[in-house]
DNA sequence: TCCATAGTTCGATGAATATCTAAGTGTCGC
DNA sequence: GCGACACTTAGATATTCATCGAACTATGGA
């Protein structure tokens, strides 16, 4: 009866409201300071000291020390990957926080997810990708193909610094809201990022809404189409 | 700042032992009463009450009556889903219940996951449809080819029956132990079904461990080879 | 050197809830 | 109808643990 991992364990971790929302928050991707992370919880800074040390001992956190402050952030993409697996659970059961809100909308059209672009914009990319045969899946794997390369060359990312990295190259990651795969790894940072710098969108302060301007948006989707 | 599903519901949900206990017992696909599931979870009856409440609440859970017994099932294979992500992750992270007891082997070489096969032989299958192209994956859908059809057919799955159910035909699962994906879904469970109708596995009584008997395991691996 | 800011540790308080005993409801078999 | 079994509800207890105030450590700037 007493098989396999302990699952309560990690439940009674994301299962405290003020966690619950601490690790909400670093599901933006951005590291966080424990002040900040207090803020987002809705508790003091003692009480948030003690939930971060919980949740480092978890090895649900890793923390960087700078000057006096110390930078938050999850573990790693797997954390960020249940976690949205885990909302997409919760609103499926109906366990919804509050009322839809008005910034809902904005997260269903895109928003972060850790590092990379959720929401239906996310989604929307990984099918052109797949479409005009720049990615393959196979099995757990995305493969990146030559003409994928060609591609993103293309669009101003330097696979060169992809290689020195250890992280992978792809990764597919699930949407709470559209129940639908989209890109993580390497490269879906990479793409983010490069969005950002061509101006197309940025982050709303605060959460997780990724913000597109309307020539943004439809700059994007021209690069994209097939 | 609070936006999206609530997590942290969803998480103490799980986050109690005797819940988590009772979700991992459930997670090997067999409708239990509550008198099973209260020896599972090593609590009282009554206590084990509260919890299945708790758990139905959330639509984690469901029940059908027959005669004065309670028969207890995961809502549905989404829940079984998520659980096994959250075992994954909670073994990585060195979340374990105990040492890795006797079981452990037989639980990572073949278990039941809700309805179908994981471990590393769940693995094995999947990858051998892959590699026959009986099945291809296409985003998060998984298809079955005409040379699939043929071989489940000789394999002695009537798909007839599959088209009358309303569950779809393949699905995805990530393993927890191997971290590879295994084959869900209507012909998943059917695939597991067969295996038991031939003879060449049964069920461990009370866990979630697959025994094959060492010439089932032969004739497996000599019908999927390529 | 002195103060401000960032964060941790300690100890006390209080609220949530898992648990049990005991009693109540419903269903089956005789 | 009666007793046995399966399970639920009610109420009391106890423990866990989140939270905060206060004191302490450490880093940075003036």
């Amino acid at each position: 009866m007493k098989e396999g991992p302990d699952i309560s364990l990690l439940g009674s971790l994301i299962g405290d409201p003020a966690r619950a929302n601490i690790l909400t928050a670093l599901m933006s991707g951005k590291a966080l300071t424990a002040s900040e992370l207090a803020l987002e919880a809705g508790v003091t800074l003692q009480t948030t000291s003690a939930h971060l040390k919980k949740l480092e001992g978890g090895n649900l956190l890793r923390h960087r020390k700078q000057g006096r402050h110390r930078y938050f952030a999850l573990a790693d993409e797997e954390v960020g990957s249940v976690l949205e697996a885990m909302m997409g659970l919760a609103a499926n059961r109906g366990l919804l926080r509050t009322r839809t809100g008005p910034k809902d909308e904005a997260l269903r059209k895109a928003r972060v997810c850790y590092n990379h672009l959720a929401g239906d914009l996310g989604v929307y990319l990984y099918d052109r990708l797949i479409d005009r045969e720049c990615l393959i899946e196979r099995d757990e794997e995305i493969v990146l193909t030559p003409i994928g390369k060609g591609f993103v060359a293309k669009f101003g990312i330097d696979l060169a610094a992809a290689t020195k990295s250890k992280r992978p190259l792809c990764k597919s990651c699930l949407d709470w809201s559209s129940r639908r795969t989209h890109l993580a790894g390497w490269l879906g940072t990479a793409l983010l990022e490069q969005i950002y710098h061509k101006g197309w969108a940025s982050r709303e302060e605060g959460s997780r809404v990724v913000r597109f301007t309307p020539s943004g948006e439809q700059n994007l989707r021209g690069c994209f189409d097939a």
